[in-house]
DNA sequence: CGCGGAATTGATGGCGCTCAAGCCACGTGG
DNA sequence: CCACGTGGCTTGAGCGCCATCAATTCCGCG
């Protein structure tokens, strides 16, 4: 299943067949987390990295009085917390936003995997600077976009990366969270979140029915997102 | 002059004297930049990348109708521009802020460099991951604090990112932005910014007079930007 | 059927935006 | 020396987006 990570990269970063099988021989047990229950808490510092397998997950951190901001959400194919093998020291929790489950990297594997292929190293690398991208084109939808813009950027992303690892079926994927989570993610209130589905819903871009969007009309979607693809390195579509 | 780059890490990350020598080696010609020039245009391909060794430049996205958003600031010892090393086409610019001077790391000396020693590349790596936690720490701020916890915040980060690097004094250090620059770092209107940096001087939290912040009350400034630096992976103060 | 969590809708208020005007510092040229 | 232009800062008025609070309604599930 950690094949998903491999599928990001497309044809932009090929390993030979035996750095292919290292890699994935790294991942060792699977397990399984039911929504809502964290992963990684904050703080913490561990001797294994996870990578999600199936189902969604989510990077948060927490201010006082209770408010809630995610920093990423993690689909399959991503490493939620990479950050514990360099860093030493987790400093966001990773909660499950869906039934989820992931494997683990050994950081100690991982390390004897990194000395024999330096370029596995540079595709972790690479991961990492994806990442970063996603989170600066956040910051863009957060500081300069509306409600409106925000969310529908955010879908559009979504539905990007989930294509990417082969989540989506057609026009459309599976995304069973709250509004409430939505809420958190955008930076937003969850009534106002409500309202701004209601507009996209209204306009006919989109629908969220039983827990999966349907994209009703792509162009114009990207369009109110000003939803430019390149910084995910992605050139399909 | 690169030496700043290495400040980051502290004792987090030791090379070898060889290591750093190398490292050292790699950067060329010295370029220096006016204010509000283009180190780097969006969307280029580049065959070097520039770290910053004097002066403040910064990542930006432009957007319709005219808003512009920051999304990084850089420091002495800052790359600006790894992104183009992996990625091969950059999606941001990236302007100079103020009068700024950058040394250019050849993307081919690069690849030898990290060829030879995986260190340097962990070390490489390391460095983009700190810049995305600070990317997050952004979008916690965006999505989460209030206009004046956002500049308190901002203010707190880069007095701490400057003092590694040994560009800060005592309390104050030089921060030659207009406040429209502030406005598109912090999402807000060069207005709001205006009134907000006057109550932040109303409160003797800071002033910021010829282009020099001087932070007055670093308690509770920290403490209206509920600033924890851990995300800077520092240990100091 | 009844419960509880989530979604929706309405009312109200405030943070932060826009537009507009005025101020100040600085440089330039008559 | 003054007139003028320019760029940045400051302040006020008014408005709109989005938050908050409070009801209801919807829906899945025991």
């Amino acid at each position: 299943m950690p094949e998903a990570f491999l599928h990001k990269f497309q044809d932009r970063f090929v390993l030979s067949p035996e750095e292919r099988a290292g890699f994935l021989r790294v991942f060792g047990r699977e397990r399984r987390f039911e929504m809502r229950q964290d992963l990684v808490a904050s703080g913490s510092s561990l001797s294994y990295s996870n990578m999600i397998v199936d189902g969604l997950a989510a990077r948060y951190k927490l201010l006082s009085n209770g408010r809630r901001q995610f920093t990423a959400i993690h689909v399959a194919g991503d490493f939620a917390d990479l950050q514990s093998f360099l860093l030493h020291r987790m400093e966001y929790g990773v909660t499950a936003l869906t039934p989820c489950t992931a494997v683990t990297a050994d950081h100690e594997a991982l390390q004897r995997l990194i000395e024999e292929s330096g370029n596995i190293q540079r595709l972790l690398w690479m991961d990492t600077m994806l990442e970063a991208s996603i989170h600066q084109e956040w910051v863009v939808s957060m500081g300069r976009r509306s409600a409106v813009g925000r969310l529908a950027h955010l879908m559009c992303e979504l539905f990007m990366r989930l294509k990417l690892v082969r989540r989506t079926d057609d026009l459309s994927f599976k995304l069973p969270l709250t509004q409430l989570e939505l809420a958190d993610v955008l930076g937003l209130s969850i009534v106002h979140v409500n309202r701004v589905l209601s507009e996209l819903r209204r306009e006919r871009l989109l629908t969220w029915t039983n827990h999966v969007i349907r994209i009703e009309d792509w162009e114009k979607l990207a369009e109110v997102a000003e939803f430019q693809p390149d910084y995910l390195s992605v050139h399909i579509l």
